[in-house]
DNA sequence: GGCGCGCTTGACGTTGACGTCAACGTAAAG
DNA sequence: CTTTACGTTGACGTCAACGTCAAGCGCGCC
């Protein structure tokens, strides 16, 4: 029992696994991204701490500074907490989501651009080739 | 005739219109984002420049940095060239592409599991109503 | 012709997100 | 028990993307 199933993992093993370095596994620690368990000295990564850093790694992938990430991924693991708190968790929700829905249409905006682009490219391409 | 149709612009009022600081248009000219005419030593921004600006700051809401942005940009406008050019360019828009449709991915993730928290927040929001 | 307003160019400062290096602990292996 | 590999904590360095002065130019107006 010392597979790629054990719950636990070293800290290099979880640069390794998402392709991060030490480094930025402790500036996650230290902003809060995440909390590994420690052993003595050592960082403990369990499942629960690999899921957070997907979402975080994710949220880095779409070009969140880190500190939104932190309230993002925060807002995933809080307790039910009362009616106050869950209405405001509710409007971050909405702010995050209008966030989304404008980076989904500038991106299609760009995906649409490049296609036209590709489509004037290869046609002069096929215009080349064509003549010689 | 000065309305705001007329065809060139202050870097103030570009400034204005994209809701950027003087600073930053004249950093992305630096960078050769963007290169508005000169009358004399002040800068006369056409059309065609808020045009391009305007694709920089989307390449910028999608976290994009410059220097990629700028590679995208000036792929825009190019002059139809040769055979390895137009092929190199091709490959360039795949590789762009290939960006994109991660980060639509990732945008499309996110957006669902908001939606799954939303549901379960409002749920349990309409818990705490009903017992009160 | 002096005054102010907008524009311009340096130049240095700042912030976020790490990289890198030094110095040290520790645990397993020979 | 020493080596060796891996882990840890500072601390300073770096790079991108601007912010923020300071100092000066040009020009329209009273």
């Amino acid at each position: 029992m010392n597979g790629a199933d054990r719950q636990t993992r070293t800290i290099a093993e979880v640069a390794e696994e998402f392709g991060v370095t030490h480094r930025t596994l402790r500036y996650y620690e230290d902003k809060g991204l995440i909390s590994p368990e420690r052993r003595g000295t050592q960082r403990i990564f369990h499942p629960r701490d690999r899921v957070r850093l997907g979402l975080v790694l994710r949220g880095r992938r779409l070009g969140f500074p880190l500190d939104e990430i932190a309230t993002i991924v925060n807002m995933y693991d809080q307790q039910p907490g009362e009616k106050g708190q869950l209405e405001y968790l509710l409007s971050q929700i909405d702010d995050r989501r209008a966030d989304l829905e404008q980076r989904r249409a500038d991106i299609e905006a760009a995906l649409a651009e490049l296609q036209t682009l590709e489509r004037r490219c290869s046609e002069q391409l096929r215009e080349l080739t064509r003549r010689s």
